[in-house]
DNA sequence: TAGTGGTCTAGACCACATC
DNA sequence: ATGTGGTCTAGACCACTAA
């Protein structure tokens, strides 16, 4: 069966054009079609971060359509990190649990280029009504709260510890019952481990506003720099699935060893 | 023929394994060996930055396997930016002369989100000495000379064009021969752009390093900030064919009304 | 040995651009 | 009408993993 209408999805070219897709295209490959469906099992949790999900060939049977187009539609959420694809194993959603990193998104490095190996020390953890700037970009009224927590990120310099990262993060209250400073500090591995196994709210992708600012009497003495220093200022807001913001931090990076890596191509 | 070894490319999996593979695996799939043979087609110029390349059924008779494998080369030089799809058209050199981007790598953007638009000044264009740093980034000799180049990028902000970008570029004299002040002042569309057709160098990716730095004199002056302010410093190595460094830039950027954008994912 | 993802093929048809 | 890339299928075999 080479038609492709052979398949219970709408698939592109069988039947005469749809009038309606002429308005709103709603037609689309059918691979992509199972990558929505498969985006949607994710998301609902059908299979949970570090599973295995059925294989390919089942999942082909299950949506009526070649392994090939199951194989695409993986394909594609491979290179965006939400699936893990192992040679005789299977497919595994992405998880923070298992990742060789500790940070996530944070692209600071170490002049000389060793490892980073930073620990951290939380300072606080509030609950505060959402201000202006947090609950616009978290897509909160103003009355709803959020949690505040702050921490520093401390790097081996010259064989002591020293501070090179002030970071201020917001959290949406309602997706992150029972926060608290002691649950954080006891923490070992990523933040977003945590957050993923504790709230079943996994960070995906995130959007970085970069500027360098003044540092200001608070971080001065937290960073242990001179008031006015020039500090790299990060603005990072990261969604989760469908495109929903569900954190926003403000990081600020004394670059006096460090640097902020990005490639571009 | 199923049998990928009917190719005159080497095959993984066709014979028995070469003792050599096991040192230095020198087995790679078809379309990894197909993808090489476009690079170097590329790189040596057999189709230049905006014409067309053979069709797919044209590669696949040419190199002996599927379509669908030449497909997959293709596929991976397109993400890579090399190649760009048109369907219906055919398969293009990735050129930077038709980019809708004037500025290929640079990731300022506006606060208020509205178009950059930025002209640009140059200020000087000066035959040197490679210092030590910038031979060391370039793969130079410290004896070998290059052209430092330095200019200035206006935004308008209330109305009136203010700079926001000091960039001092270095370029090796061997491969940009002829460079000079008037040459770039002449150019309108992209300076890549001008670089691919006047020097067949063709900028491909780049490493950037972003600090916090405070403005010094000649920063302040230029920048139209005071001595000491915080200023964005972005290092940049620019690479064409075969991961060649081929421009070093530092870039100082004003941050009051732009921010450095990035996408993590 | 069996099951998984990874590669490769051959052929069909569709969507788009051009003549 | 023709040629291009884009999608989809079916089936083969390979490489890797684990029982």
């Amino acid at each position: 069966m080479a038609d492709p209408s052979a398949a219970t999805i709408l698939a592109p070219g069988s039947g005469l054009p749809d009038p309606v897709a002429e308005a709103t295209p709603s037609f689309s490959p059918l691979y992509q079609q199972i990558k929505e469906l498969l985006l949607r099992s994710l998301q609902g949790g059908e299979w949970k971060p570090g599973e295995v999900i059925p294989s390919e060939i089942d999942l082909a049977t299950r949506y009526k359509v070649s392994q090939g187009t199951v194989r695409k539609a993986i394909d594609e959420l491979a290179t965006d990190n939400l699936l893990v694809r192992r040679q005789g194993k299977g497919t595994f959603v992405a998880t923070h649990a298992e990742e060789r990193t500790q940070y996530r998104f944070l692209r600071l490095q170490r002049d000389d280029g060793a490892a980073a190996g930073m620990r951290r020390r939380f300072l606080d953890c509030r609950r505060l009504r959402a201000p202006a700037e947090v609950a616009r970009a978290l897509g909160l009224k103003a009355s709803e709260s959020v949690w505040q927590v702050r921490r520093l990120l401390l790097a081996e310099i010259d064989g002591r510890p020293r501070p090179v990262v002030f970071d201020e993060i917001w959290l949406p209250a309602a997706l992150f019952k029972g926060l608290s400073a002691e649950r954080l500090s006891g923490q070992r591995g990523p933040m977003y481990a945590f957050f993923e196994a504790e709230f079943g709210v996994r960070m995906i992708r995130a959007d970085e506003k970069v500027r360098a600012v003044a540092a200001d009497d608070e971080a001065a003495r937290l960073l242990e720099v001179g008031v006015g220093a020039p500090l790299l200022s990060v603005e990072r807001l990261s969604y989760t699935y469908g495109d929903r913001p569900v954190e926003l931090r403000r990081g600020l990076y004394h670059t006096a060893a460090h640097h902020y890596r990005n490639q571009l191509n």
